[in-house]
DNA sequence: CTGAAAGCGCTTACAG
DNA sequence: CTGAAAGCGCTTACAG
């Protein structure tokens, strides 16, 4: 059964295909008589415009390509739920590529979102990416690009982002709080913005309350797909390597819940040994025993304020309009629970 | 910076644009020298052809469309990941649409990706759908459709499932094995033809075991976003209705893991209480405490298999071969875990 | 109020 | 080996 075309409509009703066309499109020069005949028969036929060919004339697809470190997490997948919620309320549909945080793959995707002429796109980086020639080449082809939670503060162009560093120091702040004397970072790749962002509010909040900063006490974890086992490895290194530590501030809640679960194989009693503070809110972190201190990032607000901005830089370039970039910052909370509830807690 | 056409290409080397477009797709009969002069220039230029106007010629996007009840989801996200994984090695790109557990969005859905002219549709059900006119009015119209994991059985197309039933009937066996006596259910609403046969599996169990079915131990959770919630309710309520009740298969994972909060908030202890299954092998029911016994569902390896059955059935209908569906069930496995593990256990 | 015509950028059957 | 021509299904500036 092959769909119903405009010349079909045209033909059964004996007019022409540029009056269907605008019949169809509520254009004002068609008589009202012409209008309805035509709207019932489209209707009748269940008529769809073909779409390639709309795409052709229009040069647009009503589409936009999201590329994302990882699906099965809980942070990202709330953002793509915001994403897709946005866009489908402004008639855009969404692609969704893995980068799996490769560079590699990421160059290869954003190649391929641009061969398929999407109107936009969202990226959040993948840890290997270092290099931004491809995300320059891409906008300098007239693509609007927009950047969320893992960004390069060097590429120009619209973000959405949080606070990482201010959010650390408040994490590594609320141990200081809660007594700890001694805190260890476990932190994120070198390259990511916001792991030298996070460790460098630790570090900041150390110095800030009379505390030395210590080299020794920062452990690099990959944040991969692998990032529980890494939780767990480095919880283990840390207790061989130091016995005084009472407090780590955590990159990533899947990290901090691979340590916590480490410390408790180990008889390590979280928080009065070490208390733990991470970073995201995954929902896991609010069930498991002890539950999870740690800074709650909006992923869904994310995901809908990339789409906005997207949107809005969409529309300008189509009505040739200066376009400005704008980077919004999304507001954080320290959420206060079981890993950092100690008796010796400050007031 | 306007894309660059073959006509550019074609004006440029002063040929037409007939022979740029064989040189670059490597028709054997173009000379050897024109290729070459073609394919230089075209990668010099970064030539991409224009997806719309191929399209618009071969009638197809390579492009399929998704549709998922939810993102923010263990299971599903998975599903997801390889879905994208498959498609990309076959060239295809994926359009994620979340249905939210609504029959009225699925529908409306189903209709935009079919408008868009996606080459095929995957799709997991709305809990609230129980009429199938809007898939079956899709395949009439010629778009190749492959359901997973709650499907209806009703509808004629090629299928990805687990045995729902044999996985249930698994579970319940498990808690009798494990010793308990009075056994419930948390199953899922009415309508998804997973939590009937999670039901009928509990059931069996159960008869051929020689318990008594008891209606009144079977409590109805929503498996909505609201899960954990419901989850707490159902068990909630099953304390003041059964004094008497030792072991729960739960629907879902999610659900069992609010259950398992509540009981540790009112002091009742798991296994030693009451014995908990859950179904899905979320990544949270392994750190937990206690760990959550459960059924593990291949999540990856049915997004693959499913996009497989679709891929195999849009090349199908290229090449104007017949259509067989087909229905694959992938296998599960019970995880045994602290949840069920209790002292006065049969061996 | 209606329609002929050009054109978006490709692909491909056909002629030479 | 090369290219003129038709056509995919629309949109829209223009003429009447």
């Amino acid at each position: 059964m092959k769909p119903v075309t405009l010349k079909q409509i045209a033909e059964t009703l004996d007019i022409s295909i540029t009056t269907v066309s605008k019949a169809l499109k509520d254009y004002p020069d068609v008589s009202k008589k012409t209008k309805k005949l035509v709207k019932e028969l489209a209707e009748t036929l269940n008529y769809k415009p073909n779409v390639f060919a709309v795409n052709l004339r229009t040069k647009e697809s009503k589409t936009i390509g999201l590329i994302i470190p990882e699906v099965v997490h809980h942070f990202f997948s709330n953002v793509i739920k915001g994403i897709i919620a946005q866009a489908e309320k402004k008639g855009y549909l969404v692609i969704i590529l893995q980068s799996n945080e490769s560079y590699e793959l990421e160059k290869k995707q954003i190649d391929l979102l641009f061969s398929k002429r999407v109107d936009g796109i969202l990226i959040s980086l993948a840890n290997g990416t270092g290099d931004f020639k491809h995300l320059n080449d891409l906008m300098a082809q007239d693509t609007p690009l927009v950047m969320f939670d893992k960004i390069a503060k060097i590429v120009n162009c619209s973000k959405v982002i949080i606070n990482d560093r201010k959010a650390a120091y408040t994490a590594t702040k609320h141990l200081i709080d809660s007594g700890c004397k001694r805190i260890a970072h476990f932190r994120g790749p070198l390259l990511p913005q916001n792991s030298i962002d996070r460790f460098l509010g630790y570090k900041q909040a150390l110095t800030d309350n009379g505390f030395a900063y210590d080299p020794s006490l920062v452990y690099i974890c990959d944040c991969s797909d692998q990032s529980f086992d890494e939780g767990k490895n480095s919880a283990k290194q840390l207790l061989e390597d130091h016995d005084d530590v009472d407090g780590i501030f955590i990159n990533t809640d899947l990290v901090a819940i691979g340590a916590l679960t480490e410390f408790q194989k180990q008889g390590i009693s979280v928080p009065e040994d070490i208390a733990i503070v991470g970073f995201s809110n995954w929902f896991m972190s609010s069930v498991i025993s002890p539950t999870l201190s740690t800074i709650d990032q909006p992923g869904f607000k994310m995901g809908k304020t990339a789409f906005k901005l997207l949107y809005k830089e969409i529309k300008s370039r189509k009505e040739n309009l200066p376009i400005k970039f704008k980077t919004v910052e999304l507001e954080t909370k320290l959420i206060e629970r079981e890993s950092t509830r100690r008796f010796h807690q400050k007031v």
